[in-house]
DNA sequence: AAGCGTCCCAACCGCTGTGTT
DNA sequence: TAACACAGCGGTTGGGACGCT
């Protein structure tokens, strides 16, 4: 989706990622890890820039990625920590099992924005008092979230305040163990990565399966169930290239896995 | 059914932080 | 210590999806 597929000067491609691409960097990363995003796509014949490379595994490609509506307690953490944090959408993330900072950032802009700025409006029409010239943009109810919203938080006339009073900051116990986004692309530069179904990938819907599966198909069925390795017996010595390797020699897809093919 | 407006979210851009030489 | 390279983060964009008229 979003922007139109173009390429920059350099004839790196943008916009929306295909399946092929994804299927080539999932295949890439998988194997070797994100040893260097800035090289990584030469080695996995991609035409993008590192970043996009980067942005593409943590916010869509990788294991754990849970995708779908927001809990209403998940909102409560996002609301929770945004008031103590403000927009740090990493951190805030990092707390939320299988949500990425982007995608934290989108739900807020989207939806929470909206939701406490209505909740506060409702609040002060009762008695308006504003204790500064800010002006305050108060969205009109049809710029409201729709039946997207949790029913809980649709109904409820709840406001920030009447949330719960649980700071998250204090209570490193209640964190969900998942690693932050930065964390996951250390793990997998530095480390062996095992990891399975059961660590807790979410596939919300059967669209979603089904376009997992449109992706993952040509790893096989038991891609997401069998140990998710990034086979770093080449780099223990802390780095390795995979030049030597036949497969990124030879094109493990289709013919013209090699970019300067296209 | 068609046109229009709004929403959602994947992806880009630019800046900052960190590590290395 | 300066310069450079790279990774990471947050703000912003833009186009498909969806709802309304």
């Amino acid at each position: 989706m979003v922007r139109t597929p173009c390429c920059d000067e350099r004839g790196m491609k943008k916009g929306t990622w295909t399946p092929e691409e994804d299927r080539k960097l999932i295949a890439y990363v998988t194997r070797y890890g994100c040893w260097n995003w800035r090289q990584l796509p030469k080695f996995a014949g991609l035409s993008r820039c590192g970043k996009s490379c980067r942005l593409r595994w943590l916010n869509y490609l990788r294991p754990n990625i849970k995708r779908g509506n927001y809990t209403s307690e998940e909102e409560e953490i996002i609301i929770r920590l945004h008031e103590k944090l403000g927009n740090k959408w990493s951190a805030i993330a990092a707390q939320l099992q299988g949500r990425t900072d982007n995608e934290v950032k989108n739900h807020w802009h989207t939806n929470l924005k909206k939701r406490l700025m209505m909740n506060k409006h409702k609040a002060s029409s009762v008695s308006i008092t504003h204790d500064d010239h800010h002006e305050e943009v108060v969205p009109k109810s049809s710029d409201l979230p729709k039946t997207t919203a949790p029913a809980d938080f649709a109904n409820a006339e709840t406001t920030v305040d009447q949330i719960p009073q649980i700071d998250y900051l204090d209570y490193p116990e209640l964190w969900s163990p998942q690693p932050s986004s930065s964390e996951v692309s250390s793990m997998t530069s530095d480390t062996a990565v095992a990891i399975t179904a059961a660590d807790g990938l979410v596939v919300e819907d059967n669209a979603t399966s089904a376009a997992m599966g449109t992706i993952y198909g040509d790893f096989g069925d038991n891609f997401w169930t069998e140990p998710f390795l990034a086979d770093n017996s080449y780099n223990t010595s802390g780095f390795y290239t995979p030049l030597m390797e036949p497969e990124f020699l030879y094109p493990p897809f289709d013919g013209d896995f090699l970019y300067g093919a296209t």
